[in-house]
Parts: C-alpha cells; structure tokens; sequence
DNA sequence: CATATGTCAGGCCTACTGATATTC
DNA sequence: CGAATATCAGTAGGCCTGACATAT
C-alpha cells in the first residue's frame, strides 16, 4: 500500500501495521535509491555482510542466513562473483555445495555500501531525537525477535 | 525482503530500515490472513474507513485519501460496488466524476473488517508492553508526518 | 488552451513455488 | 532410501506508468 498520503482519516493513520507500512516503505526507498546509484541492491548488501560477519558458507546457509530465497540466491551470487567480490568454488568436502568466499574487493565494497546504508538510516530516523531513534530500534528488535520468521520449506 | 531469519548477523539485524521491513511484513501477514479469510482485502477496509469518516467523495478523492491510485481505485470499488458495500453514482455538478456513497451494508462490513483488523494489531504488538505499544505507535507517527509522501503524478 | 477525472492496458519487481539433477 | 543442495522456470500480486476519452 506504499506510504500514507496527505489527508488520511485518523481511522487509517491510527493503525500500527499501516504505519510499520508506510515507515518501511520510506526506508526502502532511501536505501534502495542510494544503492542503486551505485549499481548495487539490497540483497548484496545482506550476502556481503553475512559472508564478513560469519565467514565462507555455501549459498544455502547464506540462503538462511539473509532471509533471501536459495532460488534467488543464484542471480545475486553471480552479481557478486561477476564484480570479483566473492569467489564461488566447489566445496571438497561436500560436492553438492559451492563455497562463497568474500574476497578483499567484496570487503571494501561492503564497507563502501554500508556507508550509504548508514546515510540513508540518518535521513530515516532525521525526525527523531537520538534517544527516540534507540528506543524504536529497541522495540523493532523486540517484535523480530518474537515473531518467528515465515520459514523457507522445502 | 521478507521477514529476518534465524541467524542473521548483527550487521544486519541492527539496521532501522530492515526492522521496519521485518515487522511490516509480519503485521501485513497478520492483517491480510484475516481479511481474506472474510473475501476482504486491505484496500477495501482503507476504502471504507475514508468514506465514513470524511463522507461520499469522487474516486479521485478517495484516491487521495488512501494512497490507491487512481487507476487501481476502479477494480476495488467495482468490488465494494458489488457487494453493494458503496454506491456509485455519476455527479451531477461535475460529470466527469462518480459519487461513491458509503451504504448501510458498507458501513457494517467496516465495523466488521475493522474487529479482524484490530485483532491483527493485538497479535502483533503482543509482545510489547501497553507503553510501548503506544511509543512505537507514536514514534512510527512522527516518521509518517515528517516524510512527505510518494506522490501521485499526473 | 491546460487541467481533472475515470478507465484500461500493461510494465517491472519481488516474494514465492515448483521441478530437476546431483550428492550426501 | 530420505534429505539437502544448486539451479532454473514460472506464478501472483503490488506498485506504478502511460494513454485515452470525457468533461471542466
């Protein structure tokens, strides 16, 4: 439903999943706008991240690691691995994976886009006080925390 | 994105933006189960709730309203029409525009879709305390006010 | 003339669902 | 055998654009 217009009724702007919505949609679109400037996307971001935060891993486990779909996984890796920031080779010890290994070109990109990630969460939270920017992270937490996620099935 | 998975990486999990697309995607889950298990959906709610609280209006006033464009507006109200839930009659001041007029049917079918809606909320605010069910509402509040909405060009 | 309205036709993205071949 | 893995093909829904006729 993308974001809430100019004269929404008290009814609608009142509803807290509305405006988990709305919010949401807002930093989507900052994050998105500023990675695209500079030919990346959301989904690098997250692999690049998971790869420097918890090491080489094959694409399921980055599958789960990220939330991303082990189908999608595949384009995303060969973005990465076509732009040298992960190296994607066979794994000896188990022949049905592939290792993705973050290579020191993907760490520096990282770094590079979360800078920009980082921007765009200051132009987000901008309205708010520093002291009120924590206690809505703290609370987000809480609900991601509680809600257990919609699983990946077979 | 979807919602956040198991073991997502700190990197990831402190990012404001990411929490909001998580919780928003667990509250559009919650909120759109229980719509469609009523053959509703949540525009015909957003559609409802702006008629009755600001009265009978144009599509294009309605548009505005709720966020729905203009072009998707027509298929919603042919739904709603339908189920005789609004009327929609041809203005005779301005011939260019219809009357959509809110029908006693509409209006019970919005107290109705109103209780699956406000049940959702329970349900995804459970695991916060009523404070903060009141300070996130609030935070999310001030976010909403302060960046302006995606526009609707011509 | 420029602008607003209702309508249709279609675009692109993204989440998501198989199915398949291979390996464990 | 059952389960996991990488890959591909394809669907469905939501957001959004563009065009058009009609009316202001």
């Amino acid at each position: 439903m993308s974001a809430t217009p100019e004269h929404t009724p008290a009814r609608l702007r009142a509803i807290p999943s509305r405006l988990l919505a709305g919010a949401a949609n807002v930093g989507d679109r900052l994050v998105s706008e500023r990675l695209t400037a500079q030919g990346a996307h959301k989904w690098h971001f997250a692999v690049l991240a998971a790869l420097a935060e918890a090491g080489a891993a094959s694409q399921a486990e980055l599958s789960r690691r990220t939330g991303i779909y082990r189908s999608d996984m595949v384009a995303v890796l060969n973005e990465l691995a076509g732009a040298d920031c992960v190296r994607r080779e066979p794994d000896p010890a188990d022949r049905r994976r592939n290792v993705i290994t973050l290579t020191p070109a993907g760490h520096r990109r990282l770094e590079q886009l979360d800078a920009l990630i980082t921007d765009a969460q200051r132009e987000l939270l901008a309205p708010l006080t520093p002291g009120q920017r924590e206690e809505l992270t703290r609370l987000l937490g809480v609900l991601a925390e509680h809600h257990r996620p919609p699983h990946q099935a077979p």
